[in-house]
DNA sequence: GTCTATATGAAGATAGAC
DNA sequence: GTCTATCTTCATATAGAC
């Protein structure tokens, strides 16, 4: 019997569909708006079922934000692949904003949001959640480096995010896609005459 | 007995401490991070006292939505008083951001963040709460069209939101004032190129 | 208008049969 | 690994004496 996994086949599936759910209901009514029964109704499974996976709701967050922090990696390798030129691939990140229209105008920025709601309350739980920002930061850092603007590439990176957080911060409070895609205009601006 | 008010003039005083605390206690910990227990303990009232005031927790929200909405109509005509300028008075708003490097860092937009919280599990409050957002947009808007930007001076207002909400965000997210100040100065340089 | 005691409900978490 | 029943805690909210 090689390779037996500490949770069976079937286990994991589960466990998949709970952060699965997780990751969505977190996203679209908070942390703290989202409660167990939520996450179980949405998933399928048993009240007391979810305990076997997750020993606290927290553990639950780390877990979504270890997929989310893995689907983001994906995202930047693809972009890193279709796109050479690392312009190209700032404009990419820019695109991202203004196909996520409808997502960012009704529920925000899934990383500004988190954060935001955890820096309030639970500022140990925030520092995990960070961990997307900065990689974003890092790979927005890299892309600026490669255009040789070494010296200014955290700052640039970190002065494209806050750009990126202010429209969706504005977007979803105005639940205007219009003035989304205005501001996104000026942000290709900003790139293009980098 | 002229002017006779509906609460006595102690009333007022215990109402005015209650709202107070709530005020600072929302901004701080959120509007769901923050229990009645929390703000009688704040304001000094005994538990079930405050419902003599208030008779849901979202009135009190309402209340201190109200006194902000009203603090900040006062700064704007303060602004206007002390600058005939309009571009002065944008930078005044700028400026505004500089100041309050300290509060941002730790507990970001006192606008943003709520507006952010409420727009996933309450956004009848949500509603509320973004007057404070039209304050401001309108006061910015009114600027820029004694600056003779009449036709933009909607979206100009609005994109210079966008990127005071971008900037707290980033220096909320990364506790960094070294960040928010260098920001602001990218800000400075929009509004005088205006 | 002040204060104490308590009702009510929802949420996170657990125990244990199957 | 699945399912039911239940515990505990803490929140909002109320009742009613003073």
């Amino acid at each position: 019997m090689p390779d037996k996994p500490a949770i069976s086949r079937k286990g994991e599936k589960t466990r998949a569909e709970i952060v699965a759910c997780a990751k969505d209901l977190f996203y679209r009514r908070g942390y703290a708006g989202t409660s167990f029964s939520d996450i179980v109704e949405a998933a399928g499974v048993y009240r007391g079922n979810i305990y076997h996976y997750f020993k606290t709701k927290d553990e639950i967050l780390e877990a979504v934000l270890t997929q989310r922090i893995q689907e983001f990696r994906a995202l930047q390798e693809e972009w890193e692949r279709q796109c050479p030129d690392p312009s190209d691939r700032l404009m990419r990140f820019v695109e991202m904003i203004a196909q996520s229209e409808n997502e960012l105008v009704r529920f925000g920025c899934p990383i500004g949001t988190l954060n935001t709601e955890l820096g309030k309350a639970r500022h140990d739980l925030q520092c995990s959640a960070k961990a997307m920002f900065d990689l974003f930061r890092d790979w927005l850092a890299k892309q600026f480096v490669a255009l040789g603007r070494a010296a200014e590439a955290q700052r640039l990176a970190l002065h494209l995010l806050g750009r990126a957080q202010g429209i969706s911060v504005i977007a979803h409070v105005y639940q205007d896609t219009a003035l989304l895609q205005r501001e996104v205009a000026t942000l290709r601006a900003w790139v293009a005459g980098l």
